[in-house]
RNA sequence: GCCCCCGUAGCUCAGCGGAUAGAGUGUCGGCCUCCGGAGCCGAAGGCGCAGGUUCGAUUCCUGCCGGGGGUACCA
């Protein structure tokens, strides 16, 4: 007997078998079978699956498709999981899952429990989700947020999928905008003990950096002022990233993000690291040439548009040359089977070039997959708010997570598909705190806690439930919705766009509603969760129990709390 | 110029080759002697334009028109 998992492909198998029988028989022509063809049909009214193949093999076998599906249909074995298929135009055949196969996922959400919805797709397989990543020259914006949920979401998902998942920020706490962020910091760190100097013109103008000036002074004193027209001690420029990056860390666990790895940029460069290895790669293929006192990568060879400079005139390596021994590292010696960078939109040029060098150096362009999320476009009561870091001027995601807490941020930016530009509206957020979608799916699950709870008060459990019993249309309903997390899940850690978990996670989160009022739309207390009826009141509360775990599950995925009461 | 993303309901967005295009919010109309009304039920309202591929296109392809982003020896 196959359960939610597995649903799908034993009903591929029966349509399969039913299209060989009806071969088998004489009533199709011998012609190839392509699969199943199953999908799930928008309106429920035409059952619960449908497979389009009469569709597809009816020009082949030359007989109008609803001849084709009733063919099929006719030869699709009994089975106890589903009720007889039927035909309906032009050609689907239609599968309703039998009542008592709906009845019994009950059984198994609670059996699973927090497992729930997991498949195998990735089974054996290591993945790597790097987000957020942002320079550690200032604090997260808001942009950095959906970054932050999109990538977290994912790697929950591609978990739920079956894959051993690592979660990664890539600190880049080597190269040019490090060297802008360190001198802009010594100049605040000057200003404040007094000396009159301005910040570099690449610098970094906003007023955090006086405060992190501020914090460098009060630990450490006038140590690293050094005499006016000496370089600043290069100690200050790593104590200032540290400070940094330990923000970023902060504001990212307040957002419910918790990374398995903080790579160093500056560890490339290592003896013998990822940079030396992967660029004598290049020079063995000979792929590197000097050109204007640089070294170039020859990627014009490979289909890109133009070559691209790896070490700079000055000796120095470009961002490009720590990205190709970064995902050197990230294939070769690492390991991962799949690999996924979230980025800003803004980085897209660089996809391209990325994935050339990083077969280049070994790696497998096809399993890299380069997320890009679209900007967010702030505005107050419709005024834009600009979140160009440099200029000093944006909102932090702290202030976000302050205002709308980080349940509320996260939901938001999840439900918009990465590749949407999405627009903010601050003040909104704000004021729509209340009724923010993120508080309909928590409610819901508050208040099935509640009732078992209740039920508890009153000596009622859910143990020795009998789930036969469960015959209303908002009872199965609620299952059917359960069940589909299965699809969600595998949806997700296949387009790589979690989108779907908070618009599946509202669904639920009424189909629960739905049931959970049904007995004031009837006007009938006997539908109550409830009843003096103890044997029903079982029955539901494994229901209720069931859909507890169900919920808890999306809200888990999406990093957001399932909390017990509100 | 070239490249990428997006034009779906008043607004913000799902839907990614199938049967009557969905949700939230907003508007209008119903439902509390209720296990928490932060709820439920119902109504009105939409695929930028033009071709093409297909049995079938909101979905794929081409062009056009809008909006945004990129096109550094910045990251």
């Amino acid at each position: 007997m196959p359960d939610t998992r597995d649903i799908r492909s034993y009903l591929e198998q029966l349509v399969e078998a039913g299209a060989r029988a009806a071969v088998a028989a004489g009533d199709l022509p011998d012609v190839a079978i392509p699969g199943a063809s199953l999908e799930r049909p928008k309106d429920t009214a035409n059952g619960d699956f449908a497979s389009t193949l009469p569709l597809r093999l009816a020009r082949a076998a030359m007989k109008p498709p609803i001849e084709v599906a009733g063919a099929i249909a006719k030869h699709i074995p009994a089975d106890t999981t589903i009720e007889p298929p039927t035909v309906a135009p032009p050609g689907f055949i239609n599968f309703r899952l039998s009542t008592a196969f709906v009845q019994a996922q009950v059984e198994h959400v609670i059996r699973v429990g927090p497992s729930f919805a997991d498949i195998a797709l990735g089974r054996g397989k290591k993945a790597q989700v790097e987000f957020v990543s942002a320079n550690p020259t200032g604090p997260l914006h808001v942009g950095n947020g959906r970054g932050a949920a999109i990538g977290d979401a994912l790697a929950s998902a591609l978990g739920a999928a079956g894959y051993t998942v690592e979660r990664e920020y890539y600190v880049n706490d080597a190269g040019t905008q490090t060297d802008f962020f360190a001198e802009t910091l010594y100049a605040r760190y000057q200003q404040l003990l007094g000396r009159d100097v301005d910040i570099p013109k690449d610098g970094y103008p906003g007023e955090y950096m006086v405060e992190l000036a501020q914090m460098v002074k009060d630990e450490a004193g006038d140590r690293f002022l050094m005499p006016e027209g000496e370089p600043m001690p290069p100690a200050l420029g790593t104590l200032g990233i540290d400070l940094m990056v330990r923000n970023i860390r902060a504001t990212l666990e307040r957002f419910g993000v918790r990374y398995d790895h903080w790579y160093s940029e500056k560890s490339l460069y290592d003896p013998e690291g990822p940079y030396e290895r992967a660029l004598s790669i290049l020079r063995e293929k000979g792929m590197l040439v000097e050109r204007e006192g640089a070294l170039w990568f020859t990627s014009s060879e490979l289909g890109e548009d133009k070559d691209n400079v790896v070490v700079r005139s000055d000796g120095r390596p470009t961002y490009y040359a720590s990205d190709i021994a970064y995902h050197w590292d990230k294939f070769t010696r690492r390991g991962f089977d799949l690999v996924i960078d979230v980025w800003g939109a803004d980085h897209h040029g660089h996809v391209s070039r990325l994935k050339t060098a990083t077969g280049a150096v070994g790696g497998d362009p096809n399993a890299l997959h380069v997320l890009l999320y679209q900007l967010v476009f702030l505005n107050r009561g419709g005024e834009a708010v600009k979140i160009a870091k440099r200029s000093g001027e944006f909102v932090k995601l702290d202030e976000l997570i302050d205002d709308v807490g980080a349940d509320a941020a996260r939901f938001f930016f999840l439900l918009r598909s990465p590749g949407a530009q999405m627009d903010f509206d601050l003040d909104l957020a704000k004021k729509q705190s209340s009724d923010n979608p993120v508080f309909y799916v928590q409610y819901a699950h508050a208040r099935l806690c509640s009732i078992i709870e209740r039920a508890a008060e009153q000596g009622l459990t859910p143990e020795g439930g009998d789930v036969s019993k469960l015959t209303h249309p908002s009872e199965l309903a609620l299952i059917r919705e359960m069940m589909r997390l299965t699809d969600v899940i595998e949806v997700v850690a296949t387009s790589f766009e979690p989108q779907q978990l908070p618009h599946y996670a509202m669904s639920l989160a009424n189909a629960f509603h739905a049931f959970n009022d049904a007995f004031k739309q009837a006007n009938d207390s006997s539908l109550k969760v409830i009843t003096e009826d103890v044997e029903m009141s079982r029955a539901r509360l494994r229901l209720v129990q069931a859909a507890r775990i169900s919920l808890a599950r999306v809200l888990d995925l999406m990093g957001m709390t399932a909390p017990e009461k509100m």
